[in-house]
DNA sequence: CATGCAAATGTAATAGTATTACACTGGATG
DNA sequence: CATCCAGTGTAATACTATTACATTTGCATG
């Protein structure tokens, strides 16, 4: 939690559930989690989800349209990250490696295609779930 | 279109607007494009692009909820496909490398993980635009 | 202390995306 | 003929996200 000191009140609320939750949660979810601590809104969960996300505190899993906790909190420095995301029982895991950033990055380059963000996810079944 | 004589009426209305679009679609303007064609519920075009989707004759883009004709049709058994999308132009690019698809096949190996399906987009500003 | 600005917040309304449920058709198969 | 199944039509609903506008808070600065 190495920056949650500068979180605004919503935003450490939709943090801390986010973490608690262990695993993604939809804006909708965390908003029903925090109706007990006042929010009566979508849009205070989108733009406290927002700002996290720009401090690379929580990030966005486009291909189920979730949130999560980022692993590695404090690590907005941290390039291109994918994820491993369980269809069966909603696990994610975070690979962050430079080895795929690297293919991507030759394609970016040689096409002067100037990458703002990259989202790499890999879904289906995890260990646990496959069998 | 190699695929397409397989293709029933709405599969095929789908997939055509989809090819003369040149770049991706969104399910609803896709259905609002064939409406004049008959097309009254979103359904219809859900359940014609999940079809495309299967033969690959349509990729998914998570990050924009769009829908794209596959630039390479047939293609069915090309592997993990990235694309390049252009949030200023729209435009989409198909980049398929296995390059890219090696180091995260070595990591689902060694954590045995079953992916079944393999999300990788680029968001960006291309060579076009970004100036 | 007062002022003023920027960021954050509260609320309502609306827009955009996707699915569930149920009914019906038509062709293939036994 | 009976049955099955993929595809279709339609309505209703659920889920996700944004726009617009009003208000408040924190804080730097005169």
């Amino acid at each position: 939690m190495k920056q949650a000191a500068n979180l605004t009140k919503n935003q450490s609320l939709v943090y801390s559930t986010l973490s608690d939750a262990g695993g993604p949660l939809s804006a909708y979810s965390i908003l029903d989690v925090l109706r007990d601590e006042g929010f009566r809104a979508p849009l205070q969960v989108y733009r406290a989800l927002e700002k996290l996300q720009e401090q690379g505190l929580v990030h966005r899993l486009e291909s189920i349209n979730a949130f999560v906790a980022c692993a590695d909190p404090g690590c907005s420095g941290h390039g291109t990250i994918a994820f491993a995301i369980c269809d069966t029982c909603g696990q994610v895991d975070e690979i962050s490696r430079t080895a795929i950033e690297k293919p991507l990055r030759a394609w970016t380059t040689s096409n002067e295609f100037e990458a703002e963000k990259t989202a790499i996810e890999i879904r289906g079944k995890c260990r646990e779930c496959k069998d």
